[in-house]
DNA sequence: ATAGATTAGTTAAACGATTTACTAATAGGA
DNA sequence: TCCTATTAGTAAATCGTTTAACTAATCTAT
């Protein structure tokens, strides 16, 4: 790789100092048009760009923001991200993203280098893992919130998330209405916040119909179509005799709905079915399936404006919960 | 935002100088046993984590790499990152990604923020946009290269990608050997590799069976399942008398057959779908879709690979084309 | 005519690491 | 004993910017 082109080279053949260049980069001091433009007209020659490892090491800030994502290939994660995107790029921010697939120590070092690459600030949705080590970071005031996922554990970082107890009491509520008894309730990451909450709303349903609670209606799988598939055979197995499903992901919801459809059971009048996210393909399956969700957009647009508020105020505080909604089809048995 | 610690720090309270902290902590000097624990032990202390601005200015190298794509929320395209993303981390390489969602301008921002963070590489899906500004980077020997899509305008850069042209003309063909005439052409990204290729192979098939191109049978649209229905009903509308469509992503063929169903059409009979892109929903969806796929895991961690050895050596040089495959199911009237 | 303001530009000290060239002390070999 | 190697560590230059403090020249108002 060729020696890059820097300030000095400009400065140079522009016969000025480094200052200079520096100040008609930055509109930082007035500068003559006759210099300012001899200036610019060399940087467009070179097609030079100021290297920002340096400014940044300098400034100490830079108009870039890290997003540390922990699951991927989800429609709702994916439609948070394009929000947090569209509105960074409204707010003139620059985004760094990164996938950290539920691994913890891989979470740790992916804050350490957006960190260390000075990023202004993170937006977090974390893994299951321990991460006390943000501890640390919220000591320095450098500025994390948590998005969709947070942990009661760490203090003093703002959130936005989606209300998911609500979320978990409405749904089952819902299929408890229809008559349903026998409930069960596919997820697939344990210990997050999500998921918990989803449990506590789920359970609390139940326990307004004076139903028991039983473990066994409570299968954990991979995220997967075949996690969800998977999920329903062991319902199968166990002799549940379930009459309704919640499943917590768009993949698992597709799985679980082919596996019953393979057993030869009916949608809604077998097992009806409840899954969470909307995802493109729910009003065109068969039977259409009734989705619970939360706004993505609003969450995710939310969660830029309240890093930007925690970037220029280290003391902002807040926690923002949205509610969920329902859209009715045909799975749930509501025609 | 209080005070970074920094190395010299470190140092101090570890009495010794910084040189020999950074030995410590890079293994690039021996050091003895005795210094390096209490070293060690001063950095636990204090969670210190080398400022990588600082390192990255002075070593001009980090074992990071850009990943810059344009489009997201599509399922190959997902897919794909995440084999990246694999055999990045596989590699000991960290990944900043970027989605300018075809927007060409924002493109340019953003290689050069990630080259300017100096990153390693970059991994590039380019917008239909002007990339002439890439010859910049190639003169430089910046590493870079494409995958997915590429422009034969930009030489010099390595490319791995999927044989659209192939796979254009498989489907096209498949659709031939059932008789169908009249084949639409849905598609979302004009003027880009991937859709220029795919059209070109759809031609070429259609003369071995010498039949005329007609310019209305290709629909370019939205990459949603809106914009899917819409080409759909473009397509009623222009009354093109189709009976069968090759729809080049997976949110408009959820679309498109969604809209079919609309019609009171039936699949494969009336029209037949062939849709690219492997889904989740796809074995699911009533009749179950036909799909051309490409191999995104291997493309991805392929890509990786190129631009590991491009990084190594900055003659190195290749184009990597791999072959389509079909997952064959009933919207294609098979059975 | 002259003090004070304004304008246009420069100098040089940071920022926080890495790395080359150096020193000092000890060990080994003849 | 003297010379050379080896070991353990340090000083200081360097990467490419920004920015506070400065100078010099021109303008303004009295």
């Amino acid at each position: 790789m060729k020696k890059e082109i820097t300030m000095k080279d400009i400065a140079k053949e522009a016969n000025v100092s480094v200052a200079t260049v520096s100040h008609v980069i930055n509109n930082t001091k007035h500068i003559s048009d006759e210099t300012r433009n001899t200036v610019l007209s060399v940087i467009k020659k070179y097609n030079y760009v100021p290297n920002s490892a340096a400014k940044s090491l300098r400034q100490q800030a830079t108009k870039t923001a890290g997003v540390v994502v922990s699951s991927f290939p989800d429609s709702f994660v994916t439609e948070m991200i394009f929000a947090i995107e569209e509105r960074a790029k409204e707010m003139g921010y620059n985004l760094l993203l990164v996938n950290t697939n539920e691994d913890s120590a891989y979470e740790e070092k992916t804050i350490n280098l957006l960190h260390s690459k000075m990023v202004d600030g993170i937006i977090l949705s974390p893994t299951s893992g321990d991460i006390q080590y943000l501890q640390k970071y919220t000591k320095d005031d450098f500025p994390i919130v948590m998005v969709n996922r947070y942990d009661s554990q760490i203090e003093h970082i703002p959130r936005v998330t989606g209300d998911n107890y609500q979320l978990g009491y409405e749904a089952t509520m819902h299929l408890l209405k229809h008559g349903h008894k026998k409930i069960g309730f596919i997820y697939s990451y344990p210990n997050v916040s999500t998921t918990n909450d989803r449990i506590r709303g789920y359970k609390d349903a139940l326990a307004q119909y004076q139903l028991p609670f039983t473990e066994d209606y409570l299968i954990q799988g991979y995220a997967t179509a075949n996690g969800g598939s998977a999920a329903v055979q062991q319902l199968i197995d166990k002799e549940t005799e379930i009459t309704a499903l919640f499943v917590q992901n768009d993949s698992m919801t597709i799985g679980a709905i082919s596996k019953i459809k393979e057993l030869n059971l009916v949608i809604p009048d077998d097992i009806a079915v409840i899954g969470f996210g909307d995802f493109a393909s729910s009003h065109i399956i068969e039977p259409p399936v009734t989705n619970i969700v939360l706004p993505a957009e609003t969450i995710g647009r939310t969660a830029f404006d309240v890093l930007l508020n925690k970037i220029n105020n280290p003391y902002y505080m807040s926690h923002i919960e949205l509610p969920p909604s329902m859209l009715i089809r045909k799975s749930c048995g509501c025609f």
